[in-house]
Order: structure tokens, then C-alpha cells, then sequence
RNA sequence: GGGAGCAUAGCUCAGUUGGUUAGAGCACCUGCUUUACACGCAGGGGGUCACAGGUUCGAGUCCUGUUGUUCCCACCA
């Protein structure tokens, strides 16, 4: 043990000032190796995998939320004696890291394209190594306890090593394919996206209503679409579009086949506005008849829908946008940016008396989750990842149980998204990433994918081959985190013994980016599921609701928070009142609260330390303990129990919560504050039968909370006398081990219930401190008391205690107190006022009989006696006999006054 | 359009499979140099558990509906 720690109990200062400590203990906990897991066979494994953090992020409220929790379980795991393995790691973060370097070659008046491929690459990955530690050291400030050196990189060698040969494998299996499909193109990216990287925001926008003239119409025989606007018998066929621009790419008009309206147009030919190409009236059952116009222009090449159509009907997919979203394509609006296109069209087809009709229209356009910019949809060659046989399998595991979501209710949209989704679209148009390992053939034009970088084609050997420019979505490295981490594809004894890992702690945000993607690989991959159970929790919230993001200013600074309050409040903050799954406001003040449960603890132990003569932590005999140790040990028991229970369930919220019940409640406001007397006391056997039960249950107590205050439970630790090496390494406390001695606890309430009655009612009458008046009890059990009476003189500020089976023969001049066990006589004189405590006593019996009233309407109700089971008759049978003495005592007591 | 969540004290939230008198933190009121802690101690006020039905011996908890609110998914041009 490091004696540095070891302050010697002099110099305890009032307050527990975690600054100082936490990052010594810390490094104390990093020398001693303990993160550290290995495969041992002696032990259950118990493993976690980080979700990585975004290599150039930087910690914010979320992490600390995250990571928090799965240190919690770490921490408890590992007590219990597993063999746990958190495993950091961080994640490249394409399109996000690119874009910071990018916007830095900006800066200096560059760009990525001057710079060239592998220039550029040198650069991001400079700007990793000297950016990429930064949330590293963040994370370790919250107090995690990570194996670092099993520390991982989505792009590090072992990584993409995995992600090659799961790619190389898919596409064997033809679940990886190259195609030409409707994808979301973000312009300022300049990259195709996945469906899941588009976000759909309610917008204002219009609905343009163009009229498209039928060819030959009206006798006119034209090939202008302009010639057709004024000929009187020109018929035309109106159209309504939400991007006007788009009709450059138009091959044909759709109408429903049942229609009438229509009917007679189909197979007829319209004339393009402003290009003049001449394109089909189709009949399709997608064209709603009640929507729009009726009339749908199809547009293969920008729309999704269209696209179908456009197969169904073998029409031309027109390409007329660029990668930024620049027209293309041959006609004179070539060049121009897409919104400036739009309004040059508007203009024109309302110049020809084209465009009829502006209608306001509110709906839902695609945004790039990652810039926000309005995607675009349109057809392009890029490599997907065939997901229906995935799907299939990932819902046979999650709906069978196979891994459990915690909240189960995360089940019912992860069915809903993997019934409906569509191939992932996987290739990004970017630098940075894992290249796609594909080889394009000059001379014969196939393509070869293969697990080492191939020299020549394998279809025609010629050695003119071309590697894909592309990248992989960052996402299908992550989805591959459970099993590469551990070594995949090699058959390592990690992967072995850590694999299936335990736990995966996330947000319910990415569901779909990455804890669904990573159930179908691990399925796939390594035919078994990644993690046996999900916890799922939410987003923390700023103290109005609101998320919290850069442009609002609203962010909070985890290490501020760790600065002022120290981890352990932060961490508790966090843990407290949550449960899995819901989303979470952040209050400063919570901090505060927890910062002085912190100092409360540093205090109860401090006293301790202060007091302590033994070193002694086993307790002394059971005749050696006193009724308050019977009790404190029950609820310390029965404490441990619940917190065992909830963490089974993961509800580390609850668990925390009885933990800070039981400590400050339990123990410091009543245990400690019971025992002082006996501590004063000359007879040392009994002052030291109490410090062996206070040292007793302070460990247990730091034991039990270290998993949630690790800093201040080790810090407290290594004060303690003839404890051995680290708290993180103790055994976590069992219930079974700690005694219980449920009927002498429920006897000694009787104390604590005239304890708590004396102070209520010295309350109510303005007894000052300084005054301690005698007391008198009297009871039918007086045994409970007599061994209280220390107690309840200290507590309730007594000078004499008299206990008796019978009432004083004079009770003028004293304050009656009625408990369910006794009768409290307090001889306050003149301070009585007999009016007064005639009517306080009428009230107390009114309340009470109005209880019994209650109970026994159930007790003699024969479906409750029946149906009821027997502990909750038994209950009501308790509380009938307690309300009865208590208004016993009540009415006799009023009968007195 | 589909799905999910939430509605409990002035505020923020717990309340595990239905079972005494519904809890906590903060805020509020009263008192306290009680030899661990004022980042504290003791005492107190404050809730028709959104609304309406239903199931049950018993409902904050389960079911149905209503209202309000939040979020996710979705190709109505």
C-alpha cells in the first residue's frame, strides 16, 4: 500500500478535497496493473468493449454518461471476482476527422486535392496522433477503469485487417456488391451516405405545379415545348414537383391506371419543357390519385420512387447532377449550382406560360446528419451490403431472447428498422478510411476483390488493374468492434474466452448505426451474437430539456464539473435517478449534492478514524453486539441485498440510490449518532465491540459504493488500518455474509420511535436544547428500552430516564407522547398548555382510528383474507395490533391530560 | 402515415413482479457553536399520482379510451 495515502488520522482535514486525490489514486491504480485482464481460466470472464469515441472528440456529457455506467459495471463485476475487460478503443470517424483536416488545409489556403492522396492521409493521420490522445486522457479523468493496454483504433492494424476480411468475405458470399442505385448523395460532403446518415426535417418549401404539353395536341406538330403554351387546343398534362430541377432529368409522366382522368393520355408522348425530349405517359399503381395533380413526373435518376418505376418501366435513368450537385447533362443549365438551377427554371417554364400554379407545401427533406446540408437522392455506382439474410438472423436472435435490450422495449424498434431496411449503402467518396479492397480491370473491365492487394486481375491476369478510390462507411469498422478488438480474425485465447462480450453499454441514438450493424456481423462473422445484453440509456439534457449542442451554447464541460466537484460527484450525479433508456437533465446542484454525499462519507469516516483504538474488521460476538448494531447490521444486510438485486437488472440508479439512503440516513444520521455514547463510555470491551461494528460496516459500505465513487471509497481505504492492497480489488459485499437479526431491528424501532417522537414534539413546544427534562416511559415491553436508554437520552436530549410498566400517579405539568410501544411522559411544566395537548392528542387519535378503520375493513373482508397472500394478511394483522395499542396509549393519555 | 416514450410535491425525477400512511434531491419554513461533517444536525409544510372508464379483495403500478407532450422511423411526387 502506498503510505503517501496514508494520511494517520491527525491530520484528516474537515473536507474531502477530491482534486488532490483523485489523480494520484489514479496513477496508483494504473501502477498496480489492476485494469489489466487476462485470460484465466480460474475465473468467469466479464467483458465489455467501449463504444469508441470519435478519435479527434472530445468529452462531453454523453461520454461521461456512457462511460460511467460501464466502469460502474466493470467495477462491481470485477469485485465479484470476474475476470472483467473493459476495452477501450476509438473510432476514426471519417467523414468528421476528414472534415477538421480539411477545414485546417483551408486555413492555410490548401486543399486535400493539391495535396494529393497520400499526402493528405500523412496529414490526418498527424493530426490523430497528436489530437487522438486527448480523449483518451479525458476518460480517464472520469476514473474508468479501462485496460489500456488492450487500447484499439478502428483503423489500427488488427482493425482493418478485420474489416478486409469481412468485406472480402461478404462479397464472396454475394452479400457485398457492387450497383448502380438511388443513393443520398450530401453535396458538401461530396460522398454518398447511408439511409441512416440522412436525417428528415419538417420544412416549408413549394409545390410547383408545370404543365407538360402532349405532343401533336392542338394541331400543333412541334417538337418546342414553348409552341404548344398558347395554341389554343394544346393539351397538356400538369404535374406537381417539389424540385422543379429535377424535370431535366424527367423520363416519363406516370399516371394511375385506374384513373380516369388519364386514361386516354397513357401511351401518348409530352414534350419536355425547356429540353424538348420527348417522354411517355405511363400508367403505374404508385401515383396516388387523390395527391397532387394526379400526375407524377419520374425522374429514375433523383428519386427513389422513380427509380422503381423507372425498372418497371425500362425508362432511361438522365443523370443531371453532379457529385456537389452542379447541373450536368448537356442542356444550358449545366453548371449550375442545384438552387440556382431551380429558380433559372421557374423563370424560364414561367416565361413559356409553363409553370401554372405555386402552392405553399410543409415536408419532411433529407438532411447529412453529419453537416446538415439537404441531400440529394440520386442513382450512382457504389458497394452495398445486402441486408435481408442479415436481417432474418439478427431478428431470429434479438426476438428469441438471444441478447437482451435493457429497456426491452428497444426490441420493438430494432424490429421495426430491421424489417424494413434497405442495402447499406457502404462506400464513401473520401480519404480517409479503410479502402475498399476492390480491383478494377482495365483491359477486361471485372472486378477483384481479394484478402492481400492483388497484382493482377483474376479474371484475365492482366496486371493493368486499378484499386476503388473509395472508402468503407465508418460504421462497418465499428459493427466489426466486439470481436476485432479481440483479435479477429486470428483465433486468439481473448476471442476465445472474452467473446461473446457481456454487456454493450450505448446510447438508444445509434441503434441503428452501430448496435444493430455489430449484432448482424458478430452473427455473421462469428455465428454468435456480439453481447448477451444491451443497455440501452438516453441523452443527457440540459437543465431547460434541450439538447445539448455547439450552436446553442448549452454544452457542459464534463472536466469543469470533475474539476469543481470532483468525478465521484459527477459520477453520481449521473447514476442517481436514472433509469436505463430514459433521457436525463443535467443539474449543477445535483453535483453539489452528490460533492457533499462525498464529504459526507470522508466525514462518517474521518469519525471513525478518529475513534478508532482496534483495527479489528471482523465483527466482535453476537452477544457482544447491542440492539443498534442488531439493527444497522440488518439494514446494512438487507441494503446490500437490494443493491445486488439491481444490479442483476441494471438498475444501477436504484442500487446507487440505497446505497446513499443506507449511508446517510442509515448510518450517519442513526448508527453513529447511536453509538456515541457507548464510544464515551469508560468501559473499553464495549467501546470496542462498537468500533469492530463500525469498521465493520464502514468497509462494507465503501466496498458496496466503489463501483460508483471509486476515488473516494480507495482514498477512504488506504486511511483504514490493517486493510490490505486496493479497494477496487476487494470482494464485493455478499448479503448471506452479513448477519440479520430482523425482530430485535423491529424491536429497537421502539427507541428510534421515541427518539424521533421526543424531538417532534420538543419541536412543537420551543423546548430549547439547553433544557433536558426528565423522561418517563412507560410500557408493556420495557426490555426494549432499557437498552436504549443512553440513546435516547443522548438523542433526545434527556436528563433521566425512568422506565416503568405503570403511568406516574401525577401527570400534571407533563407533555404526553403516545408511540405504538410506550408512553412518553416529559414533565415540561409550565410549558404545557393543557388545551393544546387535549387537541393534539384528538387529532393523533382521529388519524389513527381512521387507519384502523381501514385495516380492519380488510381484515374482515373474506376475499382479502382469501385471496390475499399470507405475508400481506400477516402485515395487516401487525399494523391492526400497532394501531391499536397506539390508540390505546393515545385515548389513556388523553384521559390523563 | 407507422412506432415508442412520458404525464407523480414549487422544480427535476425514483417508485423493480399490483400489497401498509406514495419517496429522494433541490427549493421553502422553524430551531440548533449537539466534542465527524454548516458541503452539517433536528423538526416541518407541500401530492384528488393528467382525465374517464375497466379488471382485481386491493391500482401510481395492469387493460381500454381521451387529452397534452417528447422522440424515432417513413419514398406521397
Amino acid at each position: 500500500m502506498p503510505q503517501d495515502f496514508n494520511l494517520g488520522a491527525d491530520a484528516l482535514p474537515k473536507q474531502y478535497s477530491p482534486k488532490d486525490a483523485e489523480s494520484r489514486i489514479y496513477q496508483m491504480w494504473l501502477d498496480g496493473g489492476y485494469f489489466h485482464a487476462r485470460v484465466n481460466p480460474d475465473k468467469k470472464p466479464f467483458c465489455i468493449v467501449i463504444p469508441p469515441p470519435n478519435v479527434t472528440g472530445q468529452l462531453h456529457l454523453g461520454h461521461a454518461f456512457d462511460e460511467t455506467l460501464q466502469d460502474v459495471l466493470t467495477r462491481f463485476k470485477r469485485m465479484q471476482g470476474f475476470e472483467a475487460l473493459w476495452l477501450p478503443g476509438t473510432d476514426h470517424a471519417g467523414i468528421a476527422t476528414q472534415a477538421k483536416v480539411e477545414e485546417q488545409l483551408r486555413s492555410e489556403g490548401t486543399s486535400r486535392h493539391e495535396l494529393g492522396r497520400e499526402k493528405f492521409l500523412e496529414r490526418v493521420w498527424a493530426w490523430k496522433e497528436k489530437y487522438g490522445s486527448k480523449i483518451v486522457e479525458q476518460i480517464k479523468k472520469l476514473g474508468a477503469s479501462c485496460d489500456w493496454e488492450r487500447e484499439r483504433f478502428t483503423m489500427d492494424e488488427g482493425c482493418s485487417h478485420a474489416v478486409r476480411e469481412v468485406f472480402v468475405n461478404l462479397y464472396e458470399k454475394g452479400l457485398i456488391y457492387k450497383g448502380s442505385r438511388i443513393i443520398n448523395l450530401c453535396p458538401k460532403c461530396a460522398t454518398a451516405l447511408s439511409d441512416a446518415e440522412v436525417d428528415h426535417i419538417e420544412e416549408d418549401g413549394h409545390f410547383w405545379h408545370l404543365r407538360y404539353p402532349v405532343y401533336g395536341s392542338g394541331g400543333v406538330s412541334s417538337d418546342n415545348a414553348t409552341d404548344y403554351a398558347n395554341a389554343p387546343g394544346a393539351e397538356f398534362v400538369t404535374v406537381a414537383t417539389t424540385r422543379p430541377e429535377t424535370m431535366l432529368g424527367d423520363s416519363a409522366v406516370a399516371v394511375n391506371p385506374e384513373d380516369e382522368r388519364y386514361t386516354h393520355l397513357v401511351g401518348k408522348t409530352l414534350v419536355l419543357p425547356l429540353t424538348n425530349r420527348k417522354i411517355p405517359v405511363i400508367a403505374d399503381e404508385y401515383v396516388d390519385r387523390e395527391f397532387g395533380t394526379g400526375c407524377v413526373k419520374i425522374t429514375p435518376a433523383h428519386d427513389p420512387n422513380d427509380f422503381e418505376v423507372g425498372k418497371r418501366h425500362s425508362l432511361p435513368e438522365i443523370l443531371i447532377l453532379t457529385p456537389t450537385a452542379v447541373v450536368t447533362g448537356g442542356t444550358r443549365y449545366d453548371g449550375l449550382p442545384r438552387f440556382d438551377a431551380r429558380k433559372q427554371i421557374l423563370a424560364d417554364l414561367e416565361a413559356q406560360g409553363l409553370l401554372i400554379k405555386t402552392e405553399e407545401h410543409r415536408h419532411a427533406v433529407g438532411h447529412c446528419s453529419r453537416c446538415n446540408e439537404t441531400v440529394e437522392p440520386m442513382v450512382s455506382e457504389q458497394w452495398f451490403v445486402k441486408m435481408e439474410p442479415l436481417a432474418a438472423k439478427s431478428l431470429d436472435c434479438v426476438d428469441n431472447g438471444g441478447i437482451k435490450f435493457v429497456p426491452e422495449r428497444f426490441v420493438k424498434t430494432f424490429d421495426n428498422w430491421m424489417n424494413s431496411a434497405r442495402d447499406w449503402c457502404i462506400s464513401r467518396q473520401l480519404w480517409w478510411g479503410h479502402r475498399i479492397p476492390a480491383w478494377y480491370c482495365e483491359k477486361c473491365g471485372k472486378i477483384t476483390v481479394s484478402r492481400e492487394d492483388p497484382t493482377e486481375c483474376s479474371h484475365c491476369g492482366s496486371h493493368e488493374i486499378k484499386q476503388d478510390e473509395d472508402v468503407l462507411d465508418t460504421w462497418f469498422s465499428s459493427a466489426l468492434w466486439p470481436f476485432s478488438t479481440l483479435g479477429w480474425p486470428e483465433k486468439t485465447p481473448e476471442l476465445e474466452y472474452f467473446y461473446p462480450t457481456s454487456v454493450l453499454v450505448t446510447g438508444y441514438d445509434i441503434l441503428f448505426f452501430w448496435v444493430a450493424r455489430m449484432i448482424f456481423s458478430g452473427l455473421e462473422q462469428m455465428g454468435e451474437r456480439p453481447f448477451e445484453t444491451v443497455l440501452f440509456h438516453g441523452l443527457i439534457r440540459d437543465e431547460q430539456g434541450r439538447k445539448m449542442s455547439k450552436s446553442l451554447g448549452n454544452g457542459v464541460d464534463p472536466l469543469e464539473v470533475i474539476d469543481e466537484y470532483g468525478a465521484d460527484a459527477l459520477r453520481f450525479n449521473i447514476i442517481t435517478g436514472n433509469s436505463p433508456g430514459n433521457d436525463m437533465r443535467y443539474f449543477p446542484a445535483r453535483c453539489e449534492a452528490m460533492r457533499n454525499f462525498a464529504n459526507k462519507i470522508w466525514n462518517a469516516s474521518r469519525f471513525v478514524l478518529l475513534n478508532l483504538t482496534v483495527s479489528d474488521v471482523t465483527l466482535p460476538p453476537e452477544s457482544e453486539l447491542r440492539a443498534e448494531d442488531k439493527w444497522i447490521l440488518t439494514k446494512l444486510h438487507d441494503t446490500i441485498a437490494e443493491v445486488l438485486t439491481n444490479f442483476d437488472v441494471l438498475e444501477l440508479g436504484i442500487a446507487a440510490n440505497s446505497l446513499y439512503d443506507f449511508i446517510w440516513t442509515g448510518f450517519c444520521d442513526w448508527y453513529i449518532e447511536l453509538v456515541k455514547p457507548r464510544l464515551m463510555s469508560e468501559d473499553a470491551a464495549e467501546k470496542q465491540s462498537c468500533e469492530r461494528v463500525l469498521l465493520y460496516v464502514l468497509t462494507h459500505l465503501l466496498k458496496a459504493l466503489h463501483p460508483f465513487m471509486p476515488f473516494i471509497t480507495e482514498y477512504v481505504w488506504q486511511q483504514l488500518p490493517a486493510v490490505d492492497g486496493v479497494i477496487m480489488t476487494q470482494e464485493y459485499p455478499e448479503a448471506d455474509k452479513i448477519p440479520r437479526f430482523p425482530e430485535d431491528a423491529r424491536r429497537f424501532d421502539a427507541v428510534r420511535d421515541a427518539i424521533s417522537a421526543i424531538r417532534t414534539r420538543r419541536a412543537e413546544m420551543n423546548v430549547p436544547q439547553k433544557m433536558q427534562p426528565s423522561l418517563l416511559i412507560e410500557t408493556n415491553s420495557p426490555e426494549d428500552f432499557t437498552a436504549g436508554i443512553a440513546q435516547i437520552k443522548k438523542l433526545a436530549g434527556i436528563s433521566e430516564i425512568t422506565v416503568s410498566s405503570t403511568a406516574p400517579s401525577e401527570t400534571a405539568g407533563y407533555a404526553v407522547i403516545a408511540t405504538a410501544a410506550a408512553k412518553l411522559y416529559l414533565p415540561l411544566a409550565e410549558l404545557v398548555d393543557l388545551a393544546e395537548e387535549r387537541a393534539r392528542l384528538s387529532r393523533e387519535i382521529a388519524a389513527a382510528e381512521k387507519n384502523l378503520a381501514g385495516v380492519e375493513g380488510k381484515l374482515s373482508n373474506e376475499q382479502f383474507m382469501s385471496k390475499a397472500p399470507d405475508s400481506v394478511v400477516q402485515k395487516e394483522r401487525d399494523r391492526l395490533a400497532e394501531l391499536t395499542t397506539l390508540i390505546e396509549n393515545l385515548k389513556s393519555a388523553l384521559s390523563r391530560t
